[in-house]
RNA sequence: GUCCCCAUCGUCUAGAGGCCUAGGACAUUGCCUUUUCACGGCAGUAACCGGGGUUCGACUCCCCGUGGGGACGCCA
């Protein structure tokens, strides 16, 4: 259909850390750019020099490599090309696009609080317009000469027409007093420059867009498409800030989820493709189309975001959660579970262990007690057997019975684990099973105390039957003999 | 206040005039399964904002109302 390249951006201000707004705006970009074998660029919109910061920039750049989502040709510097924008601003004056205003931000803002006052619409009352200040009345600011009457229109790729009455739009700044640019006048000089094909952003910018037409035309520039996001909000139907709900990525990720289930809910929150829910990002790059795009704003629901968490966390790599848990949940895990998180062991225990959680976090509060070779302190007050002492007895003496079974298995050492010892699931089953019939227990009287032991863990989601035969024999008969001694 | 946008279960959504007795998913309720927790399986509760048109026929198209959101900075 169109046979331009196709050419989007992700162009956050350095005024916080990413926001998860900021997130699916850029996902929505990057589907479309390698839908399309186009190009993703990033932008830094750091004109605000009282509030960029550059930790911000660097949190947002991590957090966009976390996600996968980095640039495909270098990233570009607002406040690098100061004099870029003031030349082609004053250029604008020139040919009576623009024009220099010497008011003071106390005399525009008093007038607008008049004007709020009086319940009118607060719009600049072009006093300079016509005023033709030259260059040498300083310190001036530039404003556009927006016009005064028709209608500036659009067509948004999502929403259709899109029409403005000019008599509403302000003569907004340009240039402030200080030479520094404004927002609305960087952004089309930039995608200007940057031959930006499609502007895909939040909806928040719809008011912005005939402002920048105006500017498109001024610069005799062709203009990209547009498509306008609908806004993610939080329980409260707002728009998503820190009040109504968790707003920065990194907070998504210090909690455990792993990123492609962030992506996963946030292409879900304003697109769909019909009754799926789970997407790769193969299938997302396939299947993206700004045409199933929603008009009206998402509620941001953390359950269903957690429900995908867990799907993802099924599917993944067992080598890469271990990396993933290496490298940001090291504090989770004592010294010793560490350093054998390189285990064949630890990988041993990855699948048994991805169905039952969601969470990273919650994976490495797992891991971390069975890869731990000590005996762990655990509080077992709450377990069955402390209501009769007689009971007591008859169940350790079982499991004293199966710890000699078990190390029999072992021959003395000669096998690392049951499993080594031909013990798997089922055999663990069967000689548990057997004991029970013996001592005339049910099930749940071995099984109780015994996972309490051997896990280390109050509330371990791992199978006791899938456990045994994988944890190394020292480990297991110390905990074992830990638990006779309780 | 002015301008712009929007409106299907609690939430995310399917629905492009008859396929709708409105579908799926999350959440929720009940049951089953079960070595704790969980997973899983089965079943259930739950929605087209209101009013006018257009049409043989509107969840779907148009208008009005109502409601919600966003924007009105020398912030981005």
């Amino acid at each position: 259909m169109n046979s331009l390249p196709v050419r989007v951006r992700f162009a956050p201000s350095p005024t916080g850390f990413l926001h998860i707004g900021g997130v699916r705006t850029a996902l929505f970009n990057f589907l479309y750019a390698r839908q399309h074998q186009g190009k993703f660029l990033i932008r830094i919109e750091d004109t605000d020099t009282e509030r960029s910061e550059q930790r911000f920039t660097h949190d947002i750049m991590s957090s966009l490599q976390w996600l996968g989502m980095g640039a495909d040709e270098p990233i570009l510097y607002q406040s690098k090309r100061l004099p870029v924008y003031q030349g082609i601003a004053e250029d604008l004056v020139s040919k009576g696009l623009a024009y220099r205003c010497t008011c003071t931000e106390a005399e525009v803002e008093a007038a607008r609080e008049q004007l709020i006052k009086d319940g009118k619409k607060p719009m600049y009352a072009r006093t300079c317009r016509e005023k033709n200040h030259a260059a040498g009345d300083r310190p001036y600011a530039i404003r556009a000469k927006f016009p005064l009457s028709g209608a500036t229109s659009f067509t948004d790729l999502i929403r259709g027409e899109i029409s403005f009455p000019n008599e509403d739009l302000d003569d907004f700044v340009m240039i402030r007093s200080n030479g520094v640019p404004t927002y609305n006048f960087v952004v089309v000089v930039d995608d200007v420059e940057m031959k930006i094909s499609h502007v895909i952003r939040g909806d928040d910018h719809i008011n912005n867009t005939p402002k920048q037409i105006f500017l498109y035309d001024a610069l005799r520039a062709p203009k990209p498409l547009f498509a306008h996001l609908p806004m993610i909000l939080g329980q409260d139907k707002k728009k998503l800030s820190k009040r109504n709900g968790e707003t920065s990525t990194n907070a998504y990720r210090e909690q455990g989820y792993l990123p492609e289930a962030l992506l996963n809910f946030l292409v879900r929150l304003g697109w769909s493709h019909g009754d799926q829910e789970l997407f790769t990002m193969e299938e997302m790059i396939k299947l993206f189309n700004l045409e199933s795009v929603q008009v009206s704003g998402a509620v941001f629901n953390t359950e269903k975001l957690l429900w995908i968490a867990g799907e993802h966390m099924k599917k993944a790599d067992p080598g890469r959660l271990i990396r993933i848990l290496k490298q940001d949940f090291s504090k989770a895990f004592s010294e010793v579970s560490l350093s054998s998180l390189d285990s064949g062991y630890a990988l041993s225990l990855i699948p048994h262990l991805q169905p039952k959680v969601k969470l990273l976090s919650e994976l490495a509060g797992q891991l971390d007690p069975l890869l731990d070779t000590g005996v762990r302190e655990v509080d077992s007050s709450a377990l069955k057997w402390n209501k009769d002492e007689a009971q007591k007895a008859r169940i350790k003496e079982a499991i004293a019975g199966l710890r000699t079974e078990f190390q029999s298995r072992i021959s003395g050492g000669a096998f690392e684990n049951l499993r080594a010892a031909g013990v798997d699931h089922a055999g663990i089953d069967s000689i548990l099973r057997a004991k029970c019939d013996r001592f005339g227990l049910k099930l749940g009287d071995l099984t109780q105390p015994l996972r309490l032991f051997v896990t280390g863990h109050p509330s371990a989601s791992i199978g006791l039957f899938d456990l045994l035969p994988l944890m190394p024999w020292n480990s297991v008969s110390a905990r074992m003999d830990a638990c006779l001694k309780s």
